[in-house]
DNA sequence: GAGTAGTCTGAACCGCGGTTCAGTTTTGGA
DNA sequence: TCCAAAACTGAACCGCGGTTCAGACTACTC
């Protein structure tokens, strides 16, 4: 609902009936709708960014890792949320703090990516890794920002370049391909084993 | 008023107490609320870049004006008010269309000055203008996006570095200093002819 | 100095939507 | 089968704030 009508005009009403249900049954299990609203910010960015780790703990090498980690936050979230959270952290401090909380988990993964291939040589060792995370990180938002707001220069597949172009010229390294179909893997993994 | 409270929340009471008068009277002179609250966005963008654009004329080289063009949008425009508009322009169409004017004005503006300084010979000429200004823009979008959210990371000093530096590589070419002070430029001349 | 267009005021109107509340239904356990 | 806690409903309450309106006040013209 936050992403369809935006926070602002997303009432209790709507939820409700989304939910099949009434106004007063939400406010039996919210106190009322700033924490309605703030909880369901942190839980969907929350799951978003709990199925990325559970994807990325299948692949083996930090290059791959990091394609991974861009190709779904260009592909999957739902951007309209990301702006909704930062214009509600201006002023509401729940929110702030989501946000931070949020952002902070999003660059230390990265980080955390960048130096792992760095320690194994794969890639360019003289970048700081915090501000490859930043720089990366920043971008993207500014990027996606755009094409969700229907710049016509930005299209999806653009927007898919110009990120992975700009990682890997901020990471200083190249990134390797994925497979497009992770649930391919068992399946080639099988073939080569028989 | 938008700044401070937030568009959602910008109540006509508001802006009417601002002006020292009464809700009533900015109906006078506005239809409704939603034209009131997009005409102000609209009106101190357009304030904002006229002014630069004038202070640009001041300049010689597309290099100093590139570099104008950056700082001055680090320091001076109320990033608040972007964001405002970002998530307005979500929904409502005239919003989008503000955005989409102001946009287009502001990435055609750096990438006439990037052309400008491909053609002087003062940068690199393989890099595509529109591309660069894309690029810088985003970045500064996100950058400036975690700088106004109180990341503690991108104090303003920091940000001011990140985006210049970020812009020069875009560019393949390094900008120049400016005189920290516009208006001492008359006083120096003048000491020089002297 | 009378008239008129332009500007504004105070008061009231009114719908929207969050929240409350008094009860009703449902659930799960003894 | 019964009971108590949990979950919910329908209706009403209520303040907020955008908008309207009937008149006043101002400024400017003839």
């Amino acid at each position: 609902m936050i992403s369809e009508r935006g926070m602002a005009a997303t009432r209790i009403a709507d939820v409700a009936s989304r939910a099949g249900t009434s106004p007063p049954a939400v406010l039996y299990w919210f106190d009322d709708r700033d924490q309605l609203l703030n909880e369901a910010l942190g839980f969907s960015e929350d799951r978003f960014y709990d199925s990325l780790t559970e994807r990325l703990a299948a692949l083996s090498t930090p290059g791959e890792r990091l394609r991974l980690l861009f190709e779904a936050s260009i592909a999957d979230p739902d951007w309209t949320l990301w702006m909704e959270l930062w214009t509600h952290a201006l002023r509401d401090s729940q929110g702030q703090e989501t946000r931070r909380r949020l952002d902070e988990r999003w660059r230390r993964e990265i980080a955390m990516h960048v130096r792992e291939g760095q320690a194994a040589g794969e890639f360019d060792s003289s970048r700081d890794p915090g501000e490859v995370a930043l720089l990366a990180a920043s971008l993207l938002d500014g990027l996606a920002l755009q094409a969700t707001l229907g710049d016509p220069e930005v299209a999806p597949e653009r927007l898919h370049e110009l990120t992975i172009e700009a990682v890997e010229r901020f990471l200083g390294s190249v990134l390797p391909e994925l497979d497009d179909e992770p649930d391919n893997r068992e399946r080639e993994v099988l073939a080569e084993g028989g």
